[in-house]
RNA sequence: GACCCCAUCGUCUAGUCUGGCCUAGGACACCAGCCUUUCACGCUGGUGACACGGGUUCAAAUCCCGUUGGGGUCGCCA
């Protein structure tokens, strides 16, 4: 195993967010493909938001996007793994604070006695005057005997931003440079004693001796914070790679009431994990192979190389992943593809214990082909269960009308009962024969007939749907058919 | 508002660091055609972009400056 450690470190207050989702993948990725330690941190210090029903969200939603980690804490029925832990930002409260002290010890942080009052009263004021809303550095350089006199009053602990500049060889975003002095001395201790979300990070990677930080791009200025404050901690401070965030289709940023900014609802809609990793890393990063986009998550693990992280936004084409799932889904097994399909097939309420595995896999193999996404299986098997309920008005209109209709589904009745054998290949030649003897197109044929067999215009095809109907069942169906042609109301 | 980041077809992007091979390549989408039992798949072809303005240079998508547009940060949220 390589030194890299890398983490992810998610906060339980809600879904799984399509961007963290993101970072997810690209963390692991550089992981695995460098042979390093990928590590989970819950950071679940934000007691009013954070819930253990959201963690086992975070959890439920990993494990089906396939990825795993090296280390983190026992929640959703795993068990805690590894030596740096706790992996729970809230049992590390001590750390935070015990660190915070060091800081204040060394200088490099200071206590203020400022009350959120007068806070807000002078960030109102800078506003209105139109300056950077900036702490004023009241209690920066107190000297000793008057914080003496402040006695127990409550207070809280500032970093102390040094002089000079701070420069970040970011991984993605190349060299950002920043002037301290466009940072104010930000707080790291609230006067409950909480620790700041800004120490805590710092302590944990520090401690936890994490080599690569890799988030979201919203990040990014407070990278300089951190840096700052890994340097004052006297940590190694460790490479950042800043990811460009996940935009919706319009160019916004991915709300979290969109329909998809919920990872898991990608799976609800039929789509396989092994898609949504294959997108998500196609939306900023190409392989060095140009022009390849189709991966298996093994083969990106191959071929994942950081330095060819884009650093713009992408916008989230749903039709580029539909296109990309169609792709997924055909690259399966037919068995493996089956065992996907049956419990969306059984939730829709197709019984599919009626069938027997060969018929079962002989549907799905039929279906492969053609289906963008899992959930498509239902309405293209739903009539092999359900039968034919109502007969879809686009296509009736569109071949039951027709002259002569009626004579060529009688003649097709007739080879379906003469067919010795009820296989597709035999009922597409006996189907073949009798557009050549009568000489209309097959399609004359098939279209008329499919509508009788499904009710649809959409579906399997047809003499492969035929033989998993079976001979009685179809026709049974046909017959149905042609009562219903011959019912039809002339045409206004 | 201040600071930071970004900017190539409708979308994701290659090319930018290390100017010339770029009359800008690929993929999705779209259009046309082929294949074909529907839809789809597949195949062939097509429409379609270097945000704008200045420089530098024999030569700029590529380097520099400015403008515009988008995003982020500026919390006792994470």
């Amino acid at each position: 195993m390589s030194d890299v450690r890398v983490r992810i470190a998610p906060s339980p207050t809600g879904f799984f967010h399509i961007g963290n989702a993101k970072t997810a993948v690209i963390n692991w990725l550089f992981a695995r493909s460098r042979g390093g330690t990928f590590v989970l941190r819950l950071e679940d210090t934000d007691t009013e938001r954070s819930k253990p029903e959201y963690a086992d969200i975070i959890c439920e939603a990993l494990h089906w996007l396939g990825i795993s980690w090296d280390e983190g804490p026992d929640f959703a029925g795993e068990p805690q793994a590894g030596d740096l832990g706790p992996y729970r930002q809230s049992e590390r409260r001590d750390l935070h604070l015990g660190e915070a002290q060091r800081l204040l010890e060394s200088g490099n942080a200071f206590k203020c006695f400022c009350t959120k009052e007068e806070l807000d009263a002078e960030r109102e004021r800078a506003q209105a005057q139109k300056r950077p809303p900036r702490y004023n550095g009241k209690c920066r350089n107190l000297p000793a005997e008057d914080i003496d006199a402040k006695g127990g009053a409550p207070f809280a602990i500032r970093f102390k931003v040094p002089e000079g500049q701070t420069i970040l060889d970011d991984m993605v975003q190349g060299t950002v440079k920043t002037e301290n002095k466009e940072f104010d001395d930000f707080i790291i201790v609230k006067p409950n004693g909480d620790p700041v979300f800004h120490l805590a990070v710092v302590v944990d990677d520090g401690l936890m001796k994490i080599t690569h930080v890799i988030r979201g791009d919203d990040h990014l200025s407070n990278a300089m914070r951190h840096k700052m404050l890994f340097e004052a901690l006297g940590y190694d401070v460790p490479k950042f790679a800043h990811l460009p965030m996940v935009l919706d289709e319009h160019g916004k940023k991915y709300s979290k009431r969109l329909h998809g900014a919920n990872l898991l609802d990608w799976r609800d809609d039929g789509y396989l994990p092994s898609t949504m990793l294959n997108y998500l890393v196609l939306l900023g990063w190409t392989p060095s192979e140009e022009g390849r986009e189709l991966f298996t998550p093994e083969e990106l693990i191959d071929a994942f190389d950081e330095t060819r992280l884009g650093k713009s936004a992408g916008k989230f084409d749903l039709k580029k992943l539909q296109w990309l799932n169609g792709q997924h889904i055909r690259m399966m097994s037919v068995e493996a593809l089956c065992e996907a399909l049956l419990p969306i097939m059984k939730t829709a309420g197709l019984d599919t214990a009626t069938k027997d595995e060969a018929w079962l896999l002989r549907m799905t193999e039929i279906c492969q082909e053609k289906i963008p996404t899992l959930n498509d299986i239902v309405p293209y098997t739903e009539f092999f269960f359900n039968g034919v309920t109502e007969y879809e008005e686009k296509p009736v209109k569109k071949n039951w009308r027709k002259e002569g209709v009626v004579e060529r589904m009688d003649a097709m009745l007739v080879a379906m009962e003469s067919v010795s054998d009820w296989t597709a290949d035999a009922l597409k030649e006996s189907f073949t024969a009798l557009s050549e003897s009568m000489g209309v197109g097959l399609g004359q044929f098939t279209n008329p007939s499919r509508l009788a067999l499904t009710g649809k215009a959409v579906g399997p095809g047809l003499f492969e749907l035929a033989e998993l109907l079976g001979r009685d069942e179809a026709i049974r169906r046909m017959r149905n058919g042609i009562a219903h042609i011959q019912a039809l109301e002339p045409q206004a």
